[in-house]
DNA sequence: AAGTTCTTATTAC
DNA sequence: CTAACGGTAATAAGAACTT
């Protein structure tokens, strides 16, 4: 039986909650993210919205070239705490557009039981297979699209398809060209609907790299792969079209697994389910410093920090840990982890803490160099 | 030779 | 001097190690 996927992807999200909280900053360049401090910041851009986007700022940006780029724009911090409280009513508006739970030993099978999933604080899937029809599907976005309008204030894109996969980049799709907004205050606010038939004519022409999975990297040796078989312009983007010109077998020999499943994807083929099972595999805490630095006190007394608040979460979730990773980041970027497997699951935040100071000095004795981050993560149980 | 651990690389939000 | 690049988490692959 066919399934439909909803996709849900709120627009620029924490800047249009800020946005929304400061009605001041209509038509001005707004970007949440780190502390520019004067253009010396060493953080990154979070989010920004579509008229910081006009001078060419965008997420994961270095914040010091953002502010190179537009330093009169409106800095902020990110402030999670009200961004997970939006979340939190957003999804409960989403929640409301599936049926109710069928208590039934056959759940996962019937075609009524509410099956999503949330992603992101922003971004969740939904099976609406129940719908029956695409008409509906489309009906059920627009409905849902206006109650988050009315109650939160706030706009969102939509993508539906025959999977996630589809949905997904449907709604990537749907989300307007940065540089055609204007100061206007619109919003990306879209829908975009892609029915099985549909599904191959809208993937060809897109770029390798709309298929998640596929970062700068993998496109990279994927662009090198196809351009020793064939002749190609050097900068012209590499379309799925041409991905499809490799084999399962050597898409396989260039990138392992990831190969096998993306050989799939350009094919429009997804069948993972949406579900919302999902389980933590580990927790951790990284810092980078506002300048690389050796001095024991102050990497310690973070590094102290943070084994803090890594015990504090563990004691809270009652979990236990047998994998401790401690993570260093010295001058020029050069990053390195050390990690240590106990003989048994523990809660012992004194184990954790002599075990992850063990492995610290052992990078501290063993690179002179400045440091500019530490990090300490725990696979649990 | 197989299983476990350690380390790095890549991706995504 | 030329790049600038956070924090959190998952997954994969291969090397290195035990048994």
């Amino acid at each position: 039986m066919e399934r439909i996927v909803l996709h849900i992807d709120m627009d620029y999200f924490f800047a249009q909650i800020e946005e929304r909280e400061n009605p001041q900053f209509k038509g001005k360049p707004v970007v949440v993210g780190a502390d520019p401090k004067g253009g010396k910041g060493r953080g990154v851009v979070s989010t920004c919205n579509y008229t910081a986007r006009k001078y060419g700022i965008h997420s994961a940006m270095p914040i010091s070239k953002a502010y190179e780029l537009c330093p009169e724009a409106i800095f902020l911090p990110v402030n999670m705490q009200l961004y997970q409280k939006v979340s939190e009513k957003i999804m409960e508006i989403i929640k409301k557009y599936l049926p109710r739970s069928i208590p039934s030993e056959s759940e996962g099978l019937l075609r009524g039981s509410p099956k999503w999933e949330i992603t992101s604080l922003d971004e969740a899937y939904l099976d609406i297979s129940f719908l029956n029809s695409y008409k509906k599907a489309e009906n059920l976005a627009e409905k849902l699209k206006k109650e988050i309008l009315e109650k939160e204030k706030l706009t969102c894109t939509v993508g539906i398809g025959p999977n996630k996969l589809i949905a997904k980049i449907a709604a990537e799709k749907a989300k307007p060209r940065s540089e055609l907004r204007s100061t206007t205050g619109a919003k990306p606010n879209g829908l975009l609907i892609i029915k099985p038939n549909q599904v191959k004519k809208f993937l060809e022409p897109l770029d390798i790299e709309d298929l998640p999975g596929i970062g700068p990297k993998t496109g990279m040796r994927i662009a090198q792969s196809l351009s020793l078989r064939s002749r190609h312009y050097a900068n012209a983007p590499i379309r799925i079209r041409d991905l499809k010109k490799l084999s399962k077998k050597e898409l396989v020999e260039l990138l392992g697994r990831v190969g096998e499943t993306l050989y799939e994807r350009a094919r429009g083929i997804d069948e993972e389910p949406v579900t919302s099972e999902e389980i933590i595999k580990s927790i951790g805490k990284e810092h980078t410093f506002e300048k690389d630095t050796r001095d024991p006190e102050i990497i310690f007394s973070k590094f102290d920090e943070i084994i803090k608040e890594i015990g504090q979460e563990l004691f809270l979730t009652n979990l236990y840990f047998r994998t401790i990773t401690v993570i260093c980041r010295f001058t020029g970027f050069e990053t390195h982890t050390k990690s240590k497997t106990l003989e048994k699951t523990t809660r012992d935040s004194e184990i954790l803490e002599k075990e992850a100071k063990k492995l610290l000095l052992k990078f501290l004795l063993e690179n002179p160099k400045l440091i500019r981050l530490i990090g300490l993560r725990v696979k649990i149980f």
